[in-house]
DNA sequence: CCGTATTACGCTAGCCGTAATGATG
DNA sequence: CATCATTACGGCTAGCGTAATACGG
């Protein structure tokens, strides 16, 4: 039976030229080779090579068919490395979010309700891309601040959170019962990266300097340390508790208020019926 | 190494169901099978079932390959033909023709001029079939009665042929120096198959009725037992010689004397040397 | 119990490597 | 004579079959 194996030493002989090189490419010995050309032909029941007796050339034959050998050779490896895709999409649940803290109390349930899956997570301003991969399979769920209107979708609220400035006891405006963005625009201020949906928010502080800590420990540290104003919400409060030294003052600009949504593929409902029970419980 | 025949038993187990099914219709035991399965299990690095004590699935991914499988396995099919294919191709001359008497003395000298090649003749009255047949490489050589319009073609003469009654002396226009085909028609003649673009000729003689002899010897019997008038050529009077107690008449319709032409690729040209040269000697 | 998959075990056909041979430029 | 392909021969291992085992409807 034709074999991709033999197929492999026809492509190495076409691109080396002689039996010697190509058996040296494919590790194994030159009458080896030689031998499994000869099979080959036989196998084909068509000359494949001009031989004289120290020199062996693909003829037309041959040249056809190592060609489409090559291409051959090229579907089996990809049908391996599609099958291998599936598995590793079937073995991820892959979460989409607009704002990093619904993430953060969703994703450990995750991890917990399907062991065994890897859990990908990814936090963009772009709604629009997650209900895309949300349609596309690339998104098993999405944390957005709106329902989707996308047919096949479906969402269930996922609670809301309010922005807030973490003032240090001593600043000017602690004192504040409400602020404006604009009220602390031009100061330096403590960020995290990746804020989803709230850095479109911020860019309602132009004059601000952000300066902004990856690093839990570090953040934690630069809050304490400094007298640098940063922001919270009620959301991250109600988890983490109060922070040492600093209050915390609502902010009134609209936009800084949402409410979330979990959504996902109505077909995927079953599926994912433990995390939207889940869902329900954290958006009281 | 991924191999085909692994490929094929996976296919086997998708369309049987069972082990023992696919191992019975692969003609090896079911722990043969067994053992492959797993074996292909490792190669993928992926579960490719779903088993219970006494059932074994296809799961998402196993069905996921063992389709993109049967397609591979389809192609390394068409692989393998398509080399025989073009081998065959490459070991056959197809020659087209009008008609039948060129083709006479050209294909028992291909014969002797390309030994081994298989010498594949066809005789049409349609000659843009024979051009476009040139064209795609379905044939080699074509005589027509013109020399062909197609850009790549080259051709060269091979003689002319006309048509003639060949009459019982008993016959009453026996003696005739010339005939319109209009003479004769109404009666009964004797014809051979395959006659090429004279067919078309013939459509001349609506009222006759024409008995159709394919067997040579039978042909000749006929001719020589009968009185029934029938066709010749010069052509086929050069080299056969004259029939006993039958006269040959020349037939002055329009279209009944023409001249060949060889027609081939202008890219054969040199591979069709010898050939061409033998077509020269017959032309003269 | 019959049908199915798996495990255990011994065998063998196919493929390989080494060594020797042959041909060619 | 250096290089390449082929032939000869012996060894090894992947994959097979048989037999035994285990589970489920």
């Amino acid at each position: 039976m034709l074999e991709l194996y033999d197929l492999e030493k026809l492509v190495a002989f076409k691109t080396e030229g002689t039996l010697v090189a190509a058996s040296e490419k494919l590790l194994i010995s030159q009458p080896a080779l030689s031998r499994s050309m000869r099979k080959l032909e036989d196998e084909f029941g068509v000359e494949l090579f001009t031989r004289s007796r120290n020199r062996m050339e693909l003829n037309e034959n041959g040249r056809l068919a190592a060609d489409l050998a090559e291409k051959l050779l090229y579907e089996a490896g990809a049908l391996t490395e599609r099958a291998r895709a599936l598995d590793r999409s079937r073995r991820t649940l892959s979460v989409g979010t607009v704002a990093p803290a619904p993430l953060w109390e969703l994703a450990p349930e995750l991890s917990r309700l399907y062991p065994g899956m890897t859990i990908s997570t990814t936090v963009t301003a772009d709604a629009g891309k997650l209900v895309e991969g949300l349609l596309d399979g690339g998104y098993s769920l999405a944390v957005l601040t709106g329902r989707p209107e996308a047919p096949g979708l479906e969402c269930v609220g996922f609670g809301s959170e309010k922005l807030c400035f973490l003032l240090p006891v001593t600043h000017p405006l602690a004192g504040a019962r409400s602020l404006r963005l604009a009220d602390l625009d031009g100061e330096t201020m403590l960020l995290r990266p990746n804020l989803g949906f709230w850095a479109d928010v911020l860019k309602a502080m132009p004059g601000t300097r952000f300066i902004v800590q990856e690093e839990n420990y570090a953040f934690g540290e630069l809050l304490r340390a400094s007298s640098l104003p940063a922001f919270t919400t009620d959301r991250v409060q109600r988890r983490n508790g109060v922070t040492d030294g600093r209050t915390t003052v609502p902010i009134s600009d609209e936009g800084t208020s949402v409410d979330y949504f979990v959504a996902y593929r109505a077909s995927d409902k079953r599926r994912l019926a433990d995390a939207l029970k889940v869902v329900e419980v954290y958006a009281r």
